[in-house]
DNA sequence: CGAATTGTGTGACTATTGGTCATATTATGA
DNA sequence: TCATAATATGACCAATAGTCACACAATTCG
């Protein structure tokens, strides 16, 4: 619950219902690693983290807020990763850098990452308390601001045509997450580690092939 | 059911069931026009095509048999709407149509649109009966035919570089459907006609970008 | 014509699952 | 030790995908 998630535990029995909410998230991670996660049950998620259905309740009000928390984990990682990124390489590498972070987190962490897509549906979203809605608003931002800045400079050095940064974004976004799409849609078994790599590869250079071949 | 779809109608009882299939599809469709078009009950299609629950499953073995007719046949209007392209004119601007008429018919066919999306996922496609998969690869590879023919014509002129049909489609494909997912993911209500517009240009001459400026 | 057969329509029924809640259990503190 | 409060629980409820026994209509056959 949002207490849980906000304030330091104290006490002994605050401790422990903190870690129990972690162990919630974390059975439920362990269940969605695979495509079929959407059919993963509340009660599967339970039995999982050895408690009872009600108790999964009394820590997240609804199966969606479940998905939330972990989505909001995720893109606090991803955004950790974009700050570790050298800012001080020409502008291209850099962006080159962003979209190599993007994939290898995405496909360490497959479960939080499908979540996070799903938590992108507009019929999610519609359903999500005002809460979260502005929690995720406030990671768009963040993105934005981390994202921008670094275009900015590029526009500054000539290398990234002048465009505002909706421009610039829209089709690196959407690219990366139809190729994590198509990535997770093909049968993982019938494709080879080469195979990925090789469409990652190809995938990066046609994003920036896209991002620098802006008209100015 | 399969022969329904299959074999031509002939005594006025085929031509009333095969007529009451594409009423119950065309409720589907009637109720799918929306972000949440996936909590569109089989109950809810039964009504709005005004007849029972069980005579929905007279016509098909499941839910996701609708979402698969549904799929098909948008399928099949969007290669028809490729063949009637003029291949005669600069590969670069066949491309740049062939890009236009799939926006333009996603957005017009929403509900086809959302379901064909839906219907390439991994989950999705592994509890489809054999018959319905094969009915996709075959799709698949008429696509493949239909942009792999013009991309080799693109090639020879040296407009297109010179790499393997995958290369060149893997992006394109995946800047499409995370645009099109983008844009039924932005509340519709606040986005006016015209950003829409805008963000179809701005994507398209990414994708345009990205494809030309592969290595070759 | 009437009977039999075949195919179609139907909604009550089942199984599953997200979510609720009264009750049981446990921890804390006087 | 007992009272109070916080937490855990699974029986329960509501919704929904899918089933099925039966009703009904049309077509065929005697």
């Amino acid at each position: 619950m949002a207490n849980g998630r906000s304030m330091q535990p104290i006490t002994r029995k605050e401790r422990d219902f903190a870690r129990r909410e972690q162990e919630i998230l974390d059975a439920a991670l362990s269940l969605f690693n695979n495509p079929s996660w959407e059919q993963v049950t509340v009660d599967q998620i339970a039995k999982e983290a050895e408690i009872g259905k009600g108790t999964v309740y009394k820590h997240f009000s609804s199966k969606d807020e479940i998905y939330a928390c972990i989505a909001l984990e995720f893109h606090e990682r991803l955004l950790a990763n974009f700050k570790m990124i050298n800012h001080d390489q020409p502008v291209d590498q850099v962006m080159r850098e962003v979209i190599r972070h993007s994939f290898t987190l995405y496909l360490d962490c497959q479960a939080h990452a499908r979540v996070s897509l799903y938590c992108k549906r507009a019929d999610y979203v519609e359903r999500l308390s005002e809460v979260y809605q502005d929690k995720f608003d406030q990671v768009e931002k963040s993105f934005e601001a981390s994202i921008g800045s670094i275009l900015e400079t590029g526009i500054e050095q000539g290398v990234i045509p002048k465009r505002p940064y909706h421009h610039l974004i829209i089709g690196l976004e959407a690219t990366f997450e139809g190729a994590m799409s198509m990535i997770w849609n093909t049968d993982i078994s019938c494709r080879s580690q080469l195979e990925q790599d090789e469409f990652i590869t190809v995938i990066s250079e046609y994003m920036v092939a896209g991002l620098m071949g802006l008209r100015a």
